[in-house]
DNA sequence: TATTGTTATACTCTATAACTATA
DNA sequence: TATAGTTATAGAGTATAACAATA
């Protein structure tokens, strides 16, 4: 799998692992860094469970929308993903060339595309989907009793954190440097 | 805060919001989708409430790092980031050239840089740090009971995820894409 | 010979801005 | 005028490879 031919997906980055003798202060006790250090590592796993089809999470997620939504609209697309429309054509222009979707007219609205998987598309994200969730069950297992709770923390978080950056009355603080 | 003088922070990505009518499919099920939107929306939240330090949450770990480990090697800095040292390289280049840190000779290793905060950064650090932990304790607080339960569920995950990735047994499963 | 850091280069991801075609 | 998508360009972040100096 080298870098300048087949591989689109970012490549992985090193493990964060915790070095022995660094002091790791404030970090140690962030949520916020919990959550990156999980994050790095689950990438990092995710990366080597699908290595045979050089999808990366995101285009996974895109996928998966597109399999779920026949027809769905590029710009929803980028929507649903927290991407600008041309982070979304980018994305749409990748799984189009790859074979795995393709752009056809949208009925009513001649500006706009409808996505499609194509039908290798389509027996290629059932082997795909089906490993990603094997291998998120075993992630599930492996956690226990905290799996379902990790889980539902973490759209809790979600929600919360979006609340905040979202209220008006948070206004980036303008505190002096 | 223009983008093309003194924005060195990636820029945030949009809002991961879930879109109505769009069907999630397995992704609503899985912990490293749970994950992904949970990070995505408190980066944003991050990005928010540091605006005026102009730091990313990666820089922000570096300068902690720095801080707490005074005269720490540049390649370790990297290695505790997981980041490659060409990288280590681009990180410190910023943190001296915006005035948060300094290299000094490293005493008994002729090769190597000790890292150190200037005194500007110090000051400037105390500031950031206090403002990072108040958020962070707001988030916590936003969770009530979940929030302790939530930051044990993280540091259980990035260590099963880690020992699946490094674990020889695991090896990349090369199934048919 | 291995390690630390540097230089040069390339690639991914994402954004902004200006543009076309359609609504 | 507003929206869907495109084109062109730029910037951050990271990697690889070849290199120098030192261990």
């Amino acid at each position: 799998m080298s870098k300048t031919d087949s591989l689109d997906a970012p490549p992985p980055e090193g493990l964060m692992l915790p070095v022995p003798g660094v002091d790791y202060g404030l970090l140690d006790g962030l949520l916020g860094y919990a959550l990156r250090r999980a994050q790095n590592a689950l990438y990092l796993d995710f990366y080597r469970t699908t290595a045979a089809w050089d999808v990366s999470p995101q285009r996974f997620a895109a996928l998966v929308l597109i399999a779920r939504n026949p027809g769905l609209r590029q710009g929803l697309l980028g929507q649903a993903m927290g991407l600008h429309r041309s982070g979304a054509l980018r994305l749409t222009d990748w799984l189009t060339a790859q074979g795995w979707a393709e752009r056809r007219d949208a009925p009513g609205d001649a500006r706009a595309w409808g996505l499609y998987l194509t039908p290798a598309g389509r027996r290629r994200l059932a082997r795909l989907e089906a490993a990603v969730a094997e291998h998120d069950r075993a992630l599930v297992a492996a956690l226990g009793d905290q799996g379902a709770a990790l889980k539902a923390g973490l759209e809790r978080l979600a929600w919360v954190a979006t609340a905040r950056s979202t209220d008006p009355h948070n206004k980036p603080r303008r505190q002096k440097p």
